[in-house]
RNA sequence: GCCGGGAUGGCGGAAUCGGUAGACGCAGCGGACUCAAAAUCCGCCGCCAGUGAUGGUGUGGGGGUUCGACUCCCCCUCCCGGCACCA
C-alpha cells in the first residue's frame, strides 16, 4: 500500500493519486483489440474559448461515465478528445486585445486541456487534434478538391449580412436588430460569389437513413426530417410575354390543388421580372432596394411585416390563361425554390393577409362541409389538405387534394407546362467565409486560366498564423505572401482564394481523424474503419440538426469517394448512437453600447433587479453602478459572457465533487439552469463516504465471505443493496445517471445502519465493493482510492462491473396499496403467492377499508398484482 | 413566424406498463455535541384545517377518457433549443 490510509477526505491528495496511476498505467490509450467488443464513446469537442463552462463539465461527465462503465462491462474503449480551433471568436478577441488569433487558440487549448485533466477523464490524450492545425486541415483541401472533381462542390452566388461602415461581411449572431454589432449601422443584403457543396444530392437518402439508427433520440430525425422537408408538389410555368418575347415565370407548389384560387403571383425583389420592372420605375426601385436591406436570416424573414408592390406586369394563369398580375414580395427568397411563389389568398394564410393589406382578390376554390368561408378573417381549415374538396374550379370541382393535384398536373403536363415534382426544403451548403480564421480554401485565380485547384503535392495550403483582424473584412486580402501565387497551370502571376471553410466542415470529420492512427499520411486509414462508426455520440442539443446533418453528409461524400478504387471509409453512418446533452443555462445581461453595437455582461459583475414577485427585470452593473438590460435566461456561452467556470469548484471541492454533482443535478438530456446550491451536499455524501469506509476498513478488508445464512435484519439491508443495484443498473440503461448517483447515496445510507451482527462484515464487504463499482464512473478518483485501501484490488477499473442477485432479493411477504373509490386508504400486507381472493378477503376485512366503504357493498375490486388493490362501492 | 422539447414542494429532481405523488439531495426549522462556532449526528418539513388522530386539496391553466391520470386525448399559457455566417 501507500501512504498511510487518512481519516479525512483530501480531494487533492486523493485525486492527484490517481491521475499519477492512470498516467503511468496508459490506462486510457487505445489500442485495437479483437479480443473484446469496441466501444467508441465520444464527446462533441470544445471550441477553445478560453475556460472550460458547466455546459462542458456535464457533458464530459456524462461521456466519461459512460466510457467508464462500459470499461468495467468488458468494452475496448476509445474515448478521444480535440478542439474545434477555427472559428470567430478567435478574430473577435483580436479585434479587442490584438492577440493574433493563432496564439489565443493555442494559449486556450493549453488552459482548457489542463482543466480537462483535473477533470479526471478517461482520454486518451496520444489521439488529441485542433482542427486549426495544418496536419488536420489539408484534409480539409484534399477532399474539397475530391468534391470539387465530382461535381459535389460547386460555385454560385451567395447572399450575405453586408456591414457598409466596416466594409464586412457580418455573421448572423454580429447582426443586432438588423445593424451591425460593432458599427450600429443597418445591415445591407450583398450577393457574392461563394463555395457551396450539394448535400441536396443526398437530400433522400439522409432522410431514409434516419429509419437505420435506431439509437438516435426520436426528437432528432423528427428534427432532421422536418429540416430536409422532403415534398411532393408540382412545378410550374405562367406563360407570358414582355417586350415582344415570349417566355415563362417558374413556380412551384405544393397546393397544385388550389391552383383555380391564384390571384396574382410574388416574386423576389432579385428576380429577373423584378429587375426589369423597376427600370423606369423609380417607386418600384426604391422598394426593391429596401428588400435588399436587412438580415438573411430566416426568423426575420419570417417575423418581419410582409410588404409588395406591383410590377404592371401580368402573367397567363396556365389553365384559365387569366390576366395574373406579378408582384414583388419581401418574403420572397431568391436564393429558395424558383424566387417566385403562386399567391392563393383564400387557402394561405401569409398570402391571405397580403392580398387584405393591398385589396388583391381573394377567390375560394376549397370547401369544407360543415363550414363556412369568409373573408372577414382567415380560419385555420381554409389551408387543410385533407377535409377539402374543390370549388368554383371548374372541371376539377368536388375532386378531393389527390385527385385535384393529379387532375391539375396531368393538365399543366399536357400543355408543357409543369409536372409532379419532389422538393426539399434542405439547401445546398455553402461553406464560403469572407474570414481569416479557417481553413483556406485550397484554389487559385488566374488571369488566363480562370479558378484552378491547387495541386495536391502543394497541400496543405497553409494560413499565416500572424495576422490580427481589426473587424474590417478579411486581413488575408491584404498579405500579399499569401495571396501572391503562381498559376499551376500556367506558370503566370496569379491570386490565391482568400475565403476560408464553414468551421462546420472541421466538425465534419474529426470522429474519424482521431480513429485514425495517430500521424497517418493519409486523411483516414485501415484503423478507422475498424473504430467507426462511433457507439456512443455526446453533445448538445444546439446540434441537433446542422452538425449532425452536416457529419452524416460528410461520412455519405467520403464513402463514394474511392482512392486506389477503395473507398475512403466503408461506413454509411457516423453515430450509432446519441446522447442529445440538455443545456446548461445562465442569465444574461447586456446593453447597448454607444455606437450601437452590444455588450454582454457576466452574472456576478452584475447586481439585478427584481420586481414585487421576484423576476427579474434589469441589473446594474457592480463596477459602476450603471444599469444594464435583463435578456432572460440562455445558453451560457463566450459571447453572451454567461458561463460558469468550474475551476471555483475544483479547486475548493475537487472534481470528483464537481464531476457528482452535475450528473446528480438533473437526467442528461433536460435543461439545467445553472445554480451551485447543492455542491455541499455532493461534497457532504463523499466525505461520508471516505469517513464511512475508513471507519470499517478493518472488518472490510478481512474480506470475509457470506454466511449460508444471514440474520433477518441482515438479510434486509443486503435486499435493499441489490435492489439499489437493479434499479441503478436499469437506470444506468436507460442513461438516466442521476437516479444512479440517488442510488449510491441511498446505499450509503444503509450501509451505515447495518447492525452489528454475525456476518455483518461480509455484508459489509460486499455492499462496498458493490457502492465503489457503481460509483466509480462518476467519482473515479475517490473510488480508486478507497478501492485500493480497502483491499479489493489494484485497479477499480478492471473489476467487472455488479451485477445483483436473484437470491438476494426474494422476500416472502408483500405490501399491497388499499384504495377505495381510487383514494389512498391504506395499506395491507399478502403472503407473496396469495390468490386473489384471499387478498380481496384481507382487503376488505381491514379497518381502513370498512371505514371508507361507510357499509357500502363493493361493486367491483381491482386488483393490480403486487401492487395495490382498489375497491369501487 | 416555423420545427423540436419542457413545466411536479422554497430549490434541483424521483415516480420502469395508467396504480401510495414528492425517492435522493439542497435550503429551512427543532434538538444533541461544544465555553462558543464550524464540522458531525438525530428529528421535522407540499398546501389548507386540526393540539392530535385525521380530513380536504395538490404535478403550468382549462376540458375529456378511466375503478384509478404527473403519465393517454383535445385546447391554451409561459420557458428553452434550432432556423442555414455563434459553435
Amino acid at each position: 500500500m501507500q501512504e498511510k490510509y487518512q481519516p479525512e477526505y483530501q480531494p487533492k491528495t486523493v485525486e492527484r493519486a490517481a491521475q499519477e496511476f492512470w498516467n503511468a498505467a496508459r490506462s486510457f490509450c487505445a489500442i485495437a483489440s479483437a479480443r473484446k467488443p469496441k466501444y467508441y464513446c465520444l464527446s462533441m469537442f470544445p471550441y477553445p474559448s478560453g475556460k472550460l463552462h458547466m455546459g462542458h463539465v456535464r457533458n464530459y461527465t456524462i461521456g466519461d461515465v459512460l466510457a467508464r462503465s462500459h470499461r468495467m462491462k468488458g468494452y475496448n474503449v476509445l474515448q478521444p478528445m480535440g478542439w474545434d480551433a477555427f472559428g470567430l471568436p478567435a478574430e473577435n478577441a483580436a479585434i479587442q486585445n490584438g492577440v493574433p488569433p493563432a496564439q489565443w487558440t493555442h494559449g486556450n487549448i493549453a488552459y482548457m486541456r489542463k482543466q480537462l485533466e483535473a477533470l479526471g477523464l478517461g482520454i486518451d490524450w496520444e489521439r488529441e487534434l485542433a482542427t486549426c492545425d495544418p496536419a488536420y486541415y489539408r484534409w480539409n483541401q484534399w477532399l474539397f478538391l475530391r468534391m470539387l472533381e465530382k461535381g459535389i462542390a460547386y460555385k454560385k452566388t451567395q447572399v450575405v449580412n453586408w456591414d457598409p461602415v466596416d466594409q464586412t461581411v457580418l455573421a448572423n449572431e454580429q447582426v443586432i436588430d438588423g445593424c451591425g454589432w460593432r458599427t450600429g449601422a443597418p445591415v445591407e443584403k450583398r450577393e457574392i460569389p461563394g463555395y457551396y457543396l450539394a448535400i441536396t444530392e443526398y437530400a433522400d437518402e439522409l432522410l431514409a437513413a434516419l429509419d437505420t439508427l435506431p439509437g438516435w433520440p426520436e426528437r432528432v430525425k423528427t428534427m432532421q426530417a422536418n429540416w430536409i422537408g422532403k415534398s411532393t408538389g408540382v412545378r410550374f410555368a405562367f406563360p407570358y410575354e414582355l417586350d415582344g418575347r415570349k417566355d415563362k415565370l417558374w413556380v412551384y407548389t405544393t397546393r397544385a390543388d388550389t391552383i383555380m384560387g391564384v390571384t396574382f403571383v410574388a416574386v423576389a425583389a432579385e428576380h429577373p421580372l423584378a429587375t426589369h420592372a423597376a427600370r423606369g420605375n423609380p417607386e418600384l426601385a426604391a422598394f426593391i432596394d429596401e428588400c435588399k436591406r436587412g438580415s438573411v436570416m430566416e426568423a426575420d424573414m419570417a417575423t418581419m411585416e410582409k410588404k409588395g408592390m406591383p410590377t404592371g406586369i401580368f402573367v397567363d394563369h396556365p389553365l384559365t390563361g387569366d390576366q395574373v398580375e406579378v408582384w414583388v414580395g419581401n418574403y420572397v427568397l431568391m436564393g429558395y425554390g424558383e424566387g417566385a411563389v403562386m399567391a392563393v389568398p383564400a387557402h394561405d394564410e401569409r398570402d391571405f393577409e397580403f392580398a387584405k393589406k393591398y385589396g388583391l382578390a381573394i377567390k375560394q376554390v376549397i370547401a369544407v362541409d360543415g363550414e363556412k368561408f369568409s373573408l372577414d378573417g382567415w380560419q385555420e381549415w381554409y389551408a387543410e389538405k385533407q377535409r377539402g374538396r374543390c370549388v368554383n374550379s371548374g372541371k376539377y370541382d368536388s375532386l378531393d387534394y389527390q385527385a385535384a393535384t393529379a387532375a391539375i398536373a396531368a393538365d399543366l403536363a399536357a400543355r408543357g407546362l409543369g409536372a409532379i415534382q419532389v422538393q426539399y426544403r434542405l439547401r445546398d451548403w455553402g461553406i464560403s467565409r469572407q474570414r481569416y480564421w479557417g481553413c483556406p480554401i485550397p484554389l487559385i485565380h488566374c488571369p488566363s486560366c480562370g479558378t484552378v485547384p491547387v495541386p495536391d503535392e502543394q497541400l496543405p495550403v497553409i494560413l499565416p498564423t500572424d495576422c490580427v483582424p481589426d473587424g474590417s473584412g478579411n486581413p488575408l486580402t491584404k498579405r500579399a505572401d499569401f495571396v501572391d501565387c503562381v498559376c499551376p497551370k500556367c506558370g503566370q502571376p496569379a491570386k490565391r482564394e482568400t475565403d476560408t471553410m464553414d468551421t462546420f466542415v472541421d466538425s465534419s470529420w474529426y470522429y474519424a481523424r482521431y480513429a485514425t492512427t495517430p500521424g497517418a499520411s493519409t486523411m483516414v486509414d485501415a484503423q478507422t474503419s475498424a473504430w467507426m462508426p462511433v457507439d456512443q455520440y455526446i453533445g448538445g442539443i444546439e446540434h441537433a440538426i446542422l452538425h449532425l446533418l452536416y457529419s452524416r453528409f460528410w461520412s455519405k461524400v467520403m464513402r463514394d469517394i474511392s482512392v486506389n478504387g477503395k473507398p475512403l471509409v466503408s461506413y454509411d453512418e457516423p453515430f450509432a448512437h446519441l446522447l442529445t446533452q440538455g443545456m446548461v443555462l445562465n442569465h444574461i445581461y447586456s446593453r447597448r453600447a454607444a455606437k450601437g453595437g452590444i455588450e454582454y455582461f457576466a452574472p456576478d459583475a452584475v447586481t439585478p433587479l427584481r420586481d414585487e414577485s421576484g423576476r427579474i427585470t434589469g441589473a446594474t452593473l457592480l463596477a459602476d453602478g450603471s444599469p444594464v438590460d435583463y435578456q432572460g435566461i440562455g445558453t451560457m456561452s463566450k459571447s453572451k459572457q454567461n458561463g460558469v467556470d468550474p475551476q471555483a469548484l475544483i479547486d475548493r471541492y475537487g472534481a470528483d465533487t464537481a464531476r457528482f454533482f452535475m450528473i446528480f443535478a438533473s437526467p442528461p438530456e433536460q435543461t439545467l439552469e445553472w445554480a451551485d446550491s447543492g455542491v455541499e451536499g455532493a461534497y457532504r455524501f463523499l466525505r461520508r463516504l471516505w469517513t464511512q469506509a475508513h471507519a470499517r476498513h478493518a472488518p472490510i478488508r478481512r474480506q470475509a465471505p457470506l454466511p449460508a445464512q444471514l440474520a433477518p435484519p441482515l438479510a434486509g439491508v443486503r435486499r435493499e443493496l441489490h435492489l439499489l443495484l437493479k434499479q441503478a443498473n436499469y437506470d444506468l440503461d436507460k442513461q438516466q445517471f442521476n437516479t444512479v448517483a440517488s442510488a449510491a447515496m441511498k446505499m450509503l445510507n444503509a450501509l451505515e445502519k447495518v447492525p452489528a451482527l454475525e456476518g455483518t462484515d461480509a455484508v459489509l464487504a460486499e455492499g462496498f465493493g458493490i457502492l465503489l463499482r457503481l460509483l466509480s464512473p462518476i467519482t473515479p478518483h475517490i473510488c480508486h482510492a478507497l478501492w485500493r485501501e480497502l483491499g479489493y484490488g489494484d485497479d477499480i477499473l478492471a473489476a467487472p462491473w455488479p451485477q445483483p442477485e436473484a437470491v438476494a432479493l426474494v422476500q416472502d411477504e408483500i405490501e399491497l396499496v388499499l384504495q377505495v373509490n381510487g383514494k389512498h386508504r391504506g395499506s395491507l400486507r399478502v403472503k407473496v403467492g396469495a390468490d386473489r381472493t384471499a387478498i380481496e378477503t384481507a382487503a376488505l376485512a381491514t379497518e381502513a377499508a370498512q371505514k371508507a366503504m361507510a357499509g357500502q357493498p363493493a361493486k367491483k375490486i381491482v386488483v393490480v398484482p403486487g401492487r395495490l388493490i382498489n375497491i369501487v362501492v
